[in-house]
DNA sequence: TTGCGTGCAAAGGTTTTGCATGGCA
DNA sequence: TGCCATGCAAAACCTTTGCACGCAA
């Protein structure tokens, strides 16, 4: 059985992640502790980021390919179950927290047996302006940055 | 005004993503022309990916973290319509026509004002097998193959 | 004391880029 | 001819790994 050590550095990067009101990543992370006087080198970070994901502790998402992974404390509820929208003509992301979109995940685990990754997904299109729309009727919680 | 250039090396990398009938990587790629004794260069096949997908011809999908971005022909008729899920596990893709979907497209559309691409959006999760689920209930139009 | 955690540097893999050359229109 | 496309090698990039040392329990 494996001890789990309590060191300065991953408390440091624990405390930082639950800080954090968003994803970050784990260059973010070196930058932030750096800033803080207590440095820790990008190699701890990344070991201690997967073992804190294997501990269910934060979530890991990858939203591009070769960007860099996002980490993301998992008790801060707000940002657990939305969806990225971004626009393929002027690269906007938008975070989309819609109840529809939790039916949606709900329909495909249960009907189709695929459970969706929503940190992981992202949805492309054009967003309002590219497509000069203004408008926006949902009552759900909806769009928000962070 | 860029014009584009019908070069053999183009035209073999198309062929060969035309008549895979699922998604490959710029490795596999290489590896393939230079069987057919037509080598590529992995630099041109980047390049060359990289404008298809621009022009809208492919469809290219990472997993992240590191691994190989998958690229898929996108045949105009079948595969703009429906949705791709892609298992983050084994890798399967499952192509999706489901009404569900639909609707969420036009959701998003009319309530947020956001018009999805579903040709260029791909759904990552975890599929049945790698989730040890086996029932599939939906009646809709449902998954299928290429 | 035990053995996990850490830092540093080097290696790993995928993708991009600089530069000179090749080839389509 | 003009200029985009290609090949090669090197670079950029994120992430992992080897090794010796540090430190929590």
């Amino acid at each position: 059985m494996k001890r789990e050590y309590s060191t300065k550095q991953r408390n440091a990067i624990l405390e930082l992640l639950s800080e954090s009101s968003s994803h970050v990543t784990a260059q973010e992370i070196a930058e932030n502790l750096k800033k803080d006087g207590a440095s820790v080198s990008l190699a701890t970070i990344y070991r201690t980021l997967d073992k804190l994901e294997d501990e269910g502790i934060i979530k890991k998402m990858s939203i591009g390919n070769g960007a860099s992974a996002c980490y993301q404390y998992l008790d801060s509820m707000e940002c657990n179950k939305h969806f990225h929208l971004k626009c393929t003509e002027c690269g906007e992301l938008i975070h989309l927290s819609c109840e529809f979109l939790s039916e949606m995940e709900a329909h495909i685990f249960n009907e189709h047996a695929f459970t969706i990754s929503s940190g992981k997904t992202v949805i492309y299109g054009k967003c309002a302006k590219c497509c000069g729309i203004t408008e926006k009727k949902c009552t759900c919680e909806g769009e928000h940055k962070h």
